[in-house]
RNA sequence: GCCUGAGUGGCGGAAUUGGUAGACGCACAGGACUUAAAAUCCUGCGAGAAUCAACCCUCGUGCCGGUUCAAGUCCGGCCUUAGGCACCA
C-alpha cells in the first residue's frame, strides 16, 4: 500500500540528516551545473502553485544532472526587502525584519515539504547586512566609476506611496503596486546610467539561449534608434537648436519644427506677442500627470511660438511650435516635423493646417528600360446616397478600374481628374474630398506597346448630384460605367496602382514606407536607405549635423524614499561634496526606528536623527536617507550563491570562474525586462571590471507559464476562491503527486488551468507504479517483450528532461508502465532503470522503491540509465499507403526493404486495389520508412 | 496602432518539424472482480451517413485562399485570444 505521507516524511528526514544535497563548490573534479530559480519575495501568503511549477522543473534537471555525474549547484534564497514588510512595520511599529524572518521560515518549511533538493547551507537573504554589505559595495564601485550619479531630473513621483518609482513600476500613469496616480516632478536623484551598457546588452542577447520574445522585449526596452542630429538656426537670432531624427532623408519635407514645452530655448525665442499663450500651454503640460498625458494622446495639442527655424538644406523658414507630443527626455527635446512621412506630424499638421510636402513616392509595378514618363491621376468618385464608387469596366481590355488619365502640360491633378471624370463618365457635379500622395508606377501599355513610368495622384471626390453631360469618347474606348460597392472594389480591382490608390484615399495618413525620393535635390531617385546615408554625409560635410544613435532606455533611478531597503552608502559633507563610505564602514546597517513612516514625502530614515548625522575621520555631514530599489539585491544574488559566506569579497573569483554562468534559469515572464535587465547590467559592469568571469550571467532562460484556477481564471487576489494552496495538495495527495501533476499538466511555458481530477490521476499513476513493484513481477532475468520499449523510454525521458518537455516524458513513463502491466516478468535491470527515470519527478517514492529493490541509502547519486539505440530501431515497421493523399491501407515493411518491394506491397494491399482499380497510375511516391503515396487519375 | 506567442475531441494536451491527426491523462460508457459499493483490472471513446455486423465511406486541427504527390505543420490575407510596448521623432 502506497502510504505517501509516511514515505515522504521518511525521505525528507533522511536527506536532511545526511546532508544529501550539500554542494562542495571547491570540488572541480566533476563538470559543474548551476541551475537557478528566481528567488521569491517571502510574502505572508507563502508558496503558490506557480512557484511549485518552476521549482519542480529546476529540481528535475538538478536531480538528473547529479545522477549524470555533474557537480550541481541548486540554491535557494529570498528577495527579502520589499513593501509588505515595510507596511507591516508602519502599521505595527515593529521592525520589518521580524515579520520577514517569520515569513522566510514558513516559506522554507513549505519548500522543504515538497522535497526540493536545495543546498540550504547556501541560502541568502537580500535584507541580511552580510549580503547587502556587498550590494552597497558594488554600488560604491558604480559610483566611483561614474555610472551611479546624483542628478536633478524628472522622476515618477507617487504621492500616496510617498516615493519615486522607476519606469517599470509605473503602469498607465499609475503605480504598479496599489494603482495610485503618478506625476512627473523634478528631484535630485541617485541614478545608474544604464544606457552606457546599451550596446553590450544588445550584443549579449545574441549569445544567450533565451526565449525570443524576452530578447525582443529587452531590445524594445533598450530602444536603439539610429539617425542624425540636425542643427536648425532660429531665423533672425543667433540661436540654434539641434533635433534628432531617424529620417534625415526627409529633411526636404520638413515644414515645421516642434520643441517640447520644457525645452530650454523656448522662453528665449518666443516672440513677445506669443508669450502669454506659450506660458499658459507650458503650465498645462507641467501639471499634467503621466496618466493625463496618455489619456490626452488622442488629440494633438500645441502652440506656435512666433519664431521660425531655417531648414539647412533649402534655407526655407519654417514655424516652430511647442507640443507635448515631443518629449523633453528623449533625443534633444526638439524635432523637425515631416508631416508627409510621419504619422504624428501628419496628425498635427492636419489639425494646425500646416503644409504637407511629399518627398518620397511609393513605387508599384516593375521598372523596365526605355520607359516613357508622364503624370497622371486616379480619380475615385464616391456616391454617398447609394454607398457606391464609380468604376469603369473595361472587360477584356483591363478589367475594372477607376477613372484614370494623363495630365496635360500645366494642368493640375484636380483639374485633370475633373476633366477625365466628365469625359469618361459624364458626371460633372463632384466635390474634391482629398488629394493623396503620389505613387510612382511602372507598367506596360499593350495597346500602344510602350513601357510607362508614371507619377500618379490618387484623388477622392464625392458625387453631389446626378447631373451629367455627354461622354466624350475616343473610337477605341469601349467600356461600361458602373457604380459598385466597396467589397466589389476590394475583390475586383486587380490593378496594383488603382488598388493602392483606393487604399490611400480610404485611409489618408502619412506615407511612412520606402520608395524613391522626389523634390529633394541631391536625393532624388534614391530610396530611403540610400538617401539617409547621403543626407548624413551632406550634413556632416556642411557641419549641419552628424550621425547619431539614441536609446529609449533612461537612467535607472536608484533611490526610494522607503525604509526597508539597502541604505545608499553616501554622505553629503558640509562643504557640499559627496563622500562614499569607506569599505570598512560597510555594511551601512539600517537603524532601528521608533516610527517607520515617512513624513511629508521624506524618507523614513529622516526620522533617524542620530544615525543621519555623520562624523568620521574628521569628516562631518549627513547621510543619504533614501534606500536602494527592490531590484538592487536581485541584480547580483546569483553570484553570491557560489560563495555565500565570504566576508572579504562578494565572491571568490576562482569559484565564480568555475561556476558561472548559470546554466539554467527558470522564472516568471514578468521579470523579462526588470530583474533580467538589471542583472545583466550589473553583471556586464562587473565583467568589465574583471570581477565577474562572464559577460552574460544566465546562459539559458525559461519562463514557466501561469497556473490558472480550474475555471481558467487567474488565481490570486481577485479570485481567492479559485486559489489552489499547494500545501493542501501535499497534505491530501503527497508532494510527489503535486510535482508529477504540475509537470504533466502541459508544456512548462504555457498557461494551464488546474484540474483536481488531474491531481487524482497523477496520484493513481504513482499508486500504480508502487503496486507494480510490490507485485512480485520484478525478477532477475530477461523479458524480450520489454526491451524495445524500455530503451525507448530511457531515451525519450532523458531527452525530454533535457529540453524541459516534462509532460511528454511523463507520458512515456505511463506508456512504459502500461506495457509492464501486460507482462509477467519485469526484469530487475529495467525495474531499477525505470525508477531512476522517475526519481527526478517523484523523488520520495523513487527512494522508497529503490530501497524495496534491496538498496540502502539514497539513489540521488546513482548512475543515470543509458539506452542502446540499436535496441530501439525496429526491424519491421508499419507504414501507411495513401491513394491521392488519403490513407487507404497500412503495410508492414522491413527496414532495409527494397523500394520496388515496398511499391509492390503497397499496390497490392486490399483496400488500395479497390481505389486504384481501373484508374491510371500517374506516379508512386515512396518515402523510405514513412509513407507510400499512389497518385492516380 | 506596433512587437511576440497561441488557437487541435467533452477537457488538459501529443504529433519524429511537410509524411497514418488526436499519443498519454482526465471525464464518460461497457465488462470482469465483489453479497454490494469503492478501489483495481480489461475494453471502447472526434463528428456524420450506412449496416445484423465487420470491412468501408465522407468530413474534420480558428476562417478564406495558395504551394505540394502529401499541410495541424510552409506561404498570403483575415478573425479570436494572452502577454509586452505605446506620442521614443
Amino acid at each position: 500500500m502506497y502510504n505517501f505521507s509516511k514515505i515522504e516524511n521518511k525521505w525528507r528526514k533522511y536527506w536532511a540528516d545526511h546532508d544529501t544535497f550539500h554542494t562542495d563548490v571547491w570540488d572541480f573534479s566533476k563538470p559543474k551545473f548551476y541551475v537557478l530559480d528566481m528567488f521569491p519575495y517571502p510574502s505572508g501568503v507563502g508558496l503558490h502553485a506557480g512557484h511549485v511549477e518552476g521549482y519542480t522543473a529546476t529540481d528535475i534537471v538538478s536531480r538528473m544532472k547529479r545522477m549524470q555525474g555533474y557537480n550541481v549547484l541548486h540554491p535557494m534564497g529570498y528577495d527579502s526587502f520589499g513593501l509588505p514588510a515595510e507596511q507591516y512595520a508602519v502599521s505595527t511599529g515593529n521592525h520589518p525584519n521580524g515579520f520577514t524572518q517569520k515569513n522566510i521560515e514558513t516559506f522554507t518549511n513549505q519548500l522543504k515539504s515538497i522535497g526540493f533538493d536545495y543546498d540550504w547551507s547556501k541560502t541568502l537573504q537580500t535584507s541580511d547586512p552580510k549580503f547587502y554589505k556587498w550590494t552597497q559595495w558594488i554600488f560604491k564601485q558604480l559610483y566611483l566609476d561614474g555610472y551611479a550619479k546624483y542628478v536633478d531630473m524628472p522622476v515618477n513621483w507617487c504621492e500616496e506611496l510617498g516615493t519615486v518609482l522607476s519606469n517599470d513600476e509605473v503602469i498607465d500613469g499609475k503605480s504598479e503596486r496599489g494603482g495610485y496616480p503618478v506625476v512627473r516632478r523634478n528631484m535630485k536623484q541617485w541614478v545608474i546610467d544604464q544606457a552606457a551598457f546599451a550596446e553590450k546588452l544588445l550584443a549579449g542577447l545574441e549569445e544567450i539561449d533565451w526565449p525570443e520574445s524576452t530578447k525582443e522585449m529587452q531590445r524594445n526596452w533598450i530602444g536603439k534608434s539610429v539617425g542624425a542630429h540636425v542643427v536648425f538656426k532660429v531665423s533672425g537670432t543667433d540661436h540654434e537648436f539641434t533635433v534628432f531624427t531617424t529620417r534625415p532623408d526627409t529633411l526636404f519635407g520638413a515644414t515645421y519644427c516642434v520643441m517640447s514645452p520644457e525645452h530650454a530655448l523656448v522662453n528665449e525665442i518666443t516672440t513677445p506677442e506669443k508669450k502669454a499663450e506659450v506660458e499658459a500651454y507650458q503650465k498645462i503640460c507641467a501639471t499634467k500627470s503621466d496618466l493625463e498625458r496618455t489619456e490626452l494622446n488622442k488629440e494633438k495639442t500645441g502652440v506656435f511660438i512666433g519664431a521660425y527655424a531655417i531648414n539647412p538644406v533649402n534655407q526655407q523658414e519654417i514655424p516652430i511650435y511647442i507640443s507635448d507630443y515631443v518629449l523633453a527626455t528623449y533625443g534633444t527635446g526638439a524635432i523637425m516635423a515631416v508631416p508627409a512621412h510621419d504619422d504624428r506630424d501628419y496628425e498635427f499638421a492636419k489639425k494646425f493646417d500646416i503644409p504637407i510636402v511629399q518627398v518620397l513616392e511609393e513605387v508599384t509595378g516593375i521598372p523596365h528600360e526605355n520607359e516613357k514618363r508622364k503624370n497622371s491621376i486616379v480619380a475615385i468618385v464616391y456616391d454617398k446616397k447609394q454607398d457606391k464608387y464609380l468604376t469603369i469596366q473595361w472587360g477584356q481590355n483591363g478589367g475594372r478600374l477607376f477613372v484614370g488619365g494623363t495630365r496635360q502640360t500645366g494642368e493640375s491633378a484636380v483639374d485633370c481628374a475633373i476633366r477625365e471624370i466628365g469625359e469618361e463618365t459624364g458626371y460633372t457635379d463632384i466635390e474634391l474630398v482629398c488629394e493623396d500622395f503620389k505613387i510612382n508606377h511602372h507598367y506596360y501599355a499593350y495597346n500602344k506597346d510602350v513601357y510607362f513610368n508614371i507619377e500618379a495622384t490618387p484623388l477622392l471626390f464625392e458625387l453631389k448630384s446626378d447631373e451629367k453631360k455627354e461622354q466624350q469618347l475616343d473610337e477605341d474606348e469601349k467600356f461600361a460605367v458602373e457604380w459598385v460597392s466597396r467589397e466589389c472594389i476590394e475583390s475586383e480591382i486587380k490593378d496594383e496602382l488603382h488598388a493602392k490608390a483606393f487604399s490611400y484615399v480610404m485611409n489618408p495618413n502619412a506615407m511612412v514606407g520606402d520608395g524613391i525620393h522626389i523634390h529633394s535635390e541631391f536625393l532624388d531617385g534614391m530610396n530611403k536607405e540610400e538617401a539617409i546615408h547621403a543626407m548624413i554625409s551632406w550634413l556632416e560635410e556642411h557641419h549641419y549635423g552628424n550621425k547619431q544613435v539614441n536609446y529609449r532606455m533612461r537612467e535607472w533611478i536608484f533611490a526610494r524614499q522607503r525604509y526597508w531597503g539597502e541604505p545608499v552608502p553616501v554622505v553629503y559633507l558640509e562643504d557640499g561634496k559627496i563622500h562614499v563610505l569607506d569599505d570598512d564602514e560597510l555594511p551601512l546597517v539600517l537603524p532601528e526606528l521608533e516610527d517607520y513612516r515617512g513624513h511629508g514625502g521624506k524618507a523614513p530614515l529622516e526620522n533617524a536623527k542620530e544615525w543621519k548625522n555623520y562624523s568620521h575621520n574628521g569628516m562631518v555631514g549627513v547621510r543619504e536617507t533614501s534606500t536602494m530599489p527592490g531590484s538592487a539585491g536581485s541584480s547580483w544574488y546569483f553570484l553570491r550563491y557560489i560563495d555565500p559566506s565570504n566576508d572579504n569579497e562578494f565572491a571568490n573569483y576562482e569559484l565564480l570562474k568555475h561556476w558561472m554562468p548559470v546554466d539554467l534559469y527558470i522564472g516568471g515572464p514578468e521579470h523579462a525586462v526588470g530583474h533580467l535587465m538589471y542583472s545583466r547590467i550589473w553583471n556586464h559592469y562587473l565583467y568589465d571590471k574583471g570581477l565577474s568571469p562572464v559577460k552574460e550571467p544566465f546562459q539559458k532562460l525559461v519562463h514557466q507559464g501561469m497556473i490558472l484556477g480550474a475555471n481558467g481564471i487567474k488565481m490570486g487576489k481577485r479570485y481567492p476562491e479559485y486559489a489552489i494552496d499547494p500545501l493542501d495538495i501535499v497534505r491530501d495527495y503527497g508532494a510527489d503527486t503535486l510535482r508529477l501533476y504540475e509537470m504533466f499538466m502541459g508544456p512548462l511555458e504555457a498557461s494551464k488551468p488546474w484540474s483536481q481530477q488531474g491531481v487524482e490521476g497523477a496520484q493513481k499513476f504513482l499508486d500504480r507504479i508502487y503496486r507494480l513493484y510490490e507485485s512480485g513481477k520484478v525478477q532477475d532475468g530477461e523479458n524480450k517483450n520489454l526491451e524495445k520499449i524500455y530503451h525507448q523510454t530511457v531515451k525519450k525521458v532523458t531527452e525530454d528532461f533535457e529540453t524541459l518537455n516534462f509532460n511528454t516524458a511523463i507520458s512515456q513513463m505511463m506508456i512504459f508502465v502500461n506495457a509492464v502491466y501486460k507482462e509477467d516478468i519485469f526484469p530487475k535491470e529495467y525495474a531499477e532503470g525505470f525508477i531512476k527515470l522517475l526519481n527526478p519527478v517523484a523523488p520520495h517514492i523513487a527512494e522508497e522503491i529503490w530501497e524495496m529493490l534491496g538498496h540502502t541509502g539514497t539513489m540521488a547519486f546513482e548512475e543515470w540509465p543509458t539506452y542502446d539505440e540499436s535496441k530501439i530501431v525496429e526491424d519491421t515497421r508499419e507504414i501507411a499507403v495513401q491513394v491521392n493523399g488519403k490513407v487507404r491501407a497500412t503495410i508492414m515493411i522491413s527496414v532495409d526493404e527494397d523500394e520496388n518491394m515496398i511499391k509492390e506491397k503497397a499496390m497490392n494491399a486490399e483496400n488500395v486495389l479497390r481505389h486504384i482499380e481501373g484508374k491510371e497510375i500517374v506516379k508512386v511516391i515512396v518515402i523510405k520508412g514513412k509513407i507510400v503515396n499512389i497518385v492516380v487519375k
